[in-house]
Formats: C-alpha cells, sequence, structure tokens
RNA sequence: GGUCUCGUGGCCGAGCGGUUAGGCAGAGGUCUGCAAAACCUUGUACAGCGGUUCAAAUCCGCUCGAGACCUCCA
C-alpha cells in the first residue's frame, strides 16, 4: 500500500477528515444504486462516475477495496406513504410483462451505459430480491429490540422510541422536534404511529404481483432495509465508506443509520460520502421534474437542448473537471469546451511518448508529481488533477518544440505518473484510435491514395488542384489537416 | 416556515487567511503556398455593505440573489 494521507469529507462529520480504513489494507464500500424500472439518466450516471473515480484512486492507493453496489428491484413505492404500488409492479402492469422482464430490462441497459462511461464494475453488486431472507431475519431482530412494530401484517419503524436511544436526525443535523414540525400529518387512514415512521415490511394487496411469505404477512419488503441488510452482510456492522447522491442523505440514508443500529446498536459507517446533483439550466436532473438526459441523447445528440453529440469520455471527462460535491449545470458550451480540452489531453499523450530526451530537466517534475497525489488526498479533488495534467501538457510541448529538456530519469516518471492518473484513476481513454472495422480499413486505402495525389499536386506547386481536393473532402466530410509530420485526417 | 448550500474574469470551474489554479473563448506570436489545425505567450475576477486582522475571494455580521432537502428520485 502507498504511503498517503488521503482526506475526505465526512457528511456525518461535515469536515474533512483522515482516511483510516478500520482493517487495512482492507477497505469496504458501500453505494446505494439504481432502482432499476426506468432507464438511468445522467445525474445518476453522474453519481456513478463519483464513485468510481474514488473507487479507482482506493485501488491506486494499494487498499483491497470491496465495492458493493446494489441493485434495487423490488420494495420501491411509489408515493410517499407506504402504501400503494411498488414502481416495479406499476411498470410491469402498464406494459403488460412481469416485473423482473423489467428489471433485467433496466439494470442490462444500465450495465451498458456504466461500461460505455469506463466505470468499473462493482465487487458484488446484490440485488434486493435476492436478499428476502436478510431482510426479514433484519426485521425480526428489530422487532426483538423493540424499535418497530406491527399493525395488520405490515411492520414499521417507530422513530419515536428510537430517538429515546439515538440521534435520529444525526447525518443531516436536524433536530427531532424540527422533523416533527416540517413533515405532513398522518392521513386518517395510516397505519403508522409516527408521522416520521417508515415502512420495514408491506402486507401485499391480492393484485400485487411481487410478493414473498414473512412472519407476518405475504408482502413485500420496505425500501430502506434492504441497503442495511446487504450492506451488513457484505461488509459487515461497521465498514467504511457508504455513500450516494446527497439526495438520499436525510431520508434513505438516515432510515439506514436507525436500522442498524436498531439491530445490533452499531454505528454502521465510519465515513458517508455524498456527491452532488448534476443540474439543467440551474435545476436538479430528476426524473420526477422530467429534464433527464439519457445517455443515449447525449451520445447522439439527439436531444432539443443539444447542438450535438459527445463521446461518452467526453462526458466522463467534463463530469471529473467539476468536485463531486459541486453541482454541475450542463450545457452545451460547457461540454464543447471539455471535448476541445480534452482533445489536447489526449493529444499530448501521443506526443508524451515521442519525446527525446537530456541531461537535465528544467520543470521540477517529481514537485509535478507531488502535486497530483496532493490534488487527489485532498477529498478527491479531480478538477486540480486535471488542471495538473494540463501543466503536463505544457511541458510535454515545450520538451516537443525543444523550448525546455527533461531527462530520460524524469521522462520516464512523467509517463508512468500521467498513465496512472488520466488512465487508472481518472477513467479516461483514448478515443481517437480508429476502430479497424472492414469499412474504415476500406476508406483509409482510399484516402492514402488520395492524399497522395494531393501531395504530388503540392510539390508541383498546383494549389489549385490541391485546394480543390481538400475542399470537396470538407463537402464530403472528411477535415485534412496539414502538418510537418504529413497529413491528418477525420471524418467529421 | 425549518435545515443547509452556493454566488469567482465573456463562459465553465478550483481555491477555504498572504504565492499564476486550470479549461474554453478572445488577443498577440511561431509554423504554413493559402487555409485549418497544432504549439507558445497573454488577461488580475471574486454579489453588495460593514467588521476582525499587519494581511480576506478565503473568517464574522447584515443585505440582495440562486438552489437543495424537509414527499419518490443518484
Amino acid at each position: 500500500m502507498k504511503e498517503n494521507n488521503l482526506q475526505l469529507y465526512n457528511t456525518i462529520s461535515r469536515k474533512k477528515e483522515a482516511f483510516i480504513p478500520l482493517n487495512p489494507p482492507f477497505v469496504g464500500l458501500y453505494v446505494c444504486g439504481p432502482t432499476v424500472y426506468s432507464d438511468v439518466h445522467l445525474g445518476n450516471c453522474r453519481t456513478f462516475i463519483s464513485f468510481d473515480l474514488i473507487y479507482r484512486y482506493l485501488l491506486h492507493l494499494g487498499y483491497k477495496v470491496r465495492y458493493v453496489r446494489n441493485i434495487t428491484d423490488a420494495g420501491h413505492l411509489e408515493g410517499d406513504r407506504d402504501e400503494g404500488d411498488d414502481k416495479f409492479s406499476k411498470k410491469a402492469r402498464l406494459e403488460q410483462v412481469e416485473p423482473m422482464e423489467i428489471v433485467q430490462r433496466y439494470t442490462l441497459g444500465f450495465h451498458e451505459v456504466m461500461r460505455s462511461f469506463n466505470t468499473l464494475p462493482p465487487s458484488i453488486e446484490p440485488t434486493a430480491t435476492g436478499h428476502i431472507i436478510e431482510q426479514i431475519e433484519m426485521i425480526k431482530e428489530i422487532l426483538r429490540n423493540g424499535y418497530a412494530y406491527e399493525v395488520n401484517g405490515s411492520i414499521y419503524f417507530d422513530v419515536e422510541k428510537y430517538s429515546k436511544d439515538y440521534n435520529y436526525g444525526e447525518l443531516t443535523n436536524r433536530k427531532l422536534e424540527d422533523l416533527l414540525e416540517n413533515t405532513r400529518s398522518l392521513g386518517g387512514q395510516d397505519e403508522k404511529r409516527g408521522r416520521l415512521d417508515f415502512a420495514l415490511w408491506i402486507k401485499a394487496k391480492p393484485e400485487h404481483i411481487m410478493q414473498w411469505p414473512s412472519p407476518w404477512s405475504v408482502g413485500f419488503p420496505g425500501w430502506h432495509i434492504e441497503c442495511s441488510a446487504m450492506s451488513t452482510k457484505y461488509l459487515g456492522k461497521t465498514f467504511d465508506i457508504h455513500g450516494g447522491g446527497m439526495d438520499l442523505q436525510a431520508t434513505h440514508h438516515t432510515n439506514e443509520i436507525a436500522q442498524s443500529q436498531a439491530y445490533n446498536h452499531h454505528a454502521p459507517v465510519k465515513y458517508w460520502i455524498h456527491t452532488n446533483m448534476l443540474t439543467v439550466n440551474g435545476v436538479r436532473m430528476s426524473k420526477s421534474a422530467g429534464n433527464g438526459f439519457l445517455p443515449h441523447e447525449l451520445f447522439s445528440g439527439n436531444h432539443p437542448l443539444l447542438d450535438k453529440g459527445y463521446h461518452p469520455m467526453v462526458v466522463r471527462f467534463f463530469m471529473l473537471q467539476t468536485h463531486y460535491r459541486s453541482t454541475l449545470d450542463f450545457s452545451n458550451t460547457a461540454l464543447q469546451a471539455a471535448e476541445k480540452g480534452f482533445a489536447r489531453l489526449t493529444a499530448a499523450i501521443k506526443t508524451m511518448y515521442q519525446l527525446k530526451t537530456d541531461n537535465v530537466s528544467v520543470s521540477n517534475i517529481q514537485q509535478w508529481v507531488n502535486d497530483c497525489y496532493q490534488a487527489m488526498n485532498d477529498d478527491f479533488n479531480s478538477p486540480v488533477l486535471i488542471a495538473c495534467l494540463f501543466e503536463a501538457v505544457r511541458i510535454i510541448n515545450s520538451v516537443n518544440d525543444q523550448k525546455e529538456t527533461i531527462s530520460a530519469e524524469d521522462l520516464q516518471l512523467l509517463q508512468d505518473t500521467f498513465k496512472a492518473m488520466f488512465f487508472e484513476v481518472l477513467g479516461l481513454q483514448n478515443i481517437n484510435e480508429t476502430a479497424s472495422s472492414s469499412s474504415n480499413k476500406a476508406l483509409e486505402t482510399v484516402m492514402e491514395i488520395i492524399l497522395e495525389q494531393r501531395k504530388e499536386a503540392k510539390q508541383r506547386k498546383d494549389f489549385a488542384t490541391s485546394d480543390m481536393i481538400r475542399d470537396r473532402l470538407a463537402t464530403g466530410g472528411i477535415v485534412i489537416k496539414d502538418t510537418k509530420e504529413g497529413t491528418n485526417w477525420h471524418v467529421e
């Protein structure tokens, strides 16, 4: 494991803390995954890309990370009253298919999107439906400990009782009285005793499609209990990092803490990490607001707010240019700026492997390496790391232009660190490699011949012909650029 | 109403008491038959008003503005 002084912002203490794992070199990381009843939108993706960065950096530092990210495929209710349909049943009924068909379709879609963003798969990706027994066992224990009650076959968590022994609102720094004051009052037919109480187990109505037997009723688990059950099963009663989007902080994570403490009297998590939201024109992207961008809309440019499509790596780079705890606003101009910057970065990588070395280095490469690590050690500050990479671009180009020199040893260090930061830590990939499909091969052959002709025309100063070739290629969507090394081309 | 963020140069976006963040755009230059591209150089910004301090974008107070959570959402 590398020496490090990683600092991370802990939501529960509201400050940056030194990262000290419970059992080094092992690290337990749990992230709340998607509810798979519809396509993931870009806001969801941002969260998972942020945690991919965190996961990657921990791995880079040499930690043995067990990364658990669940798939919610049951129990997530439509309304806020712990009644009515869960989201899968509703969608299934709407589309006349099995709920598990819905789950399967959107799980596959989710994985495909995650792959396009080059995120590493988690170590374990457990599903709620695969852990019904664990959830029932946990509910039993919470009941035995006196923090839950049964009404008509449903089980509810007793927040009032819990609050006598623990601080319910600690994650969001809220007092119970304030929470009570600002929660809507109970409806007449509500089974819950307290207005903050939430369901652990819900008795299914006869028409409900997804249901399982339990000691209390044939029904299905509440939303929050799955994460408590699965994180406990795979990471233990107390583990290092729990993450998720900021929108989960107040309700979902607060209830997770309550369940875990009611279950085993342990605070479940040492460090809570919350990622900020993606916004569109300053408003949060969300399913309910209807302003969600789908990844494929962004890749293809097929969306009223977009001028053109962007490669997944450009989007990933764009997102990493903002710190994970800041909101990120989506716009064409910002995306275009990212695209150009990214191209400059990848071009420099190519140059970096062609540099000539000298006896001494002008720039302090070791200092630059330190700067890179310092950026990431400061709460995973990817924007600052990217600024460091651009500083390296400046050095690389200066050496290339023979405006400064670099020693062989320093060049090696520069290459190794740049590569590690760009590919391993930021998880970026080169995108200008031409795919070697057969049609591309054919096109390459044609272009080779055409550019040969143009070169000959230029040599005999027949610029009318050379310009004609250039213009007509441009009309056809092929752009050519003359450089010292020859002529490059690419399809627009 | 309660809890809490945030307001940085044309745009995006770091910074968390004293040093150039960075990217994009713009300007100047190098290269080039021309063009484009590429590369180099370049900008002194911190919502307003007070206060603390030798020193504030950075700390404190007030004002104005934007947003989030408190109800399902990453």
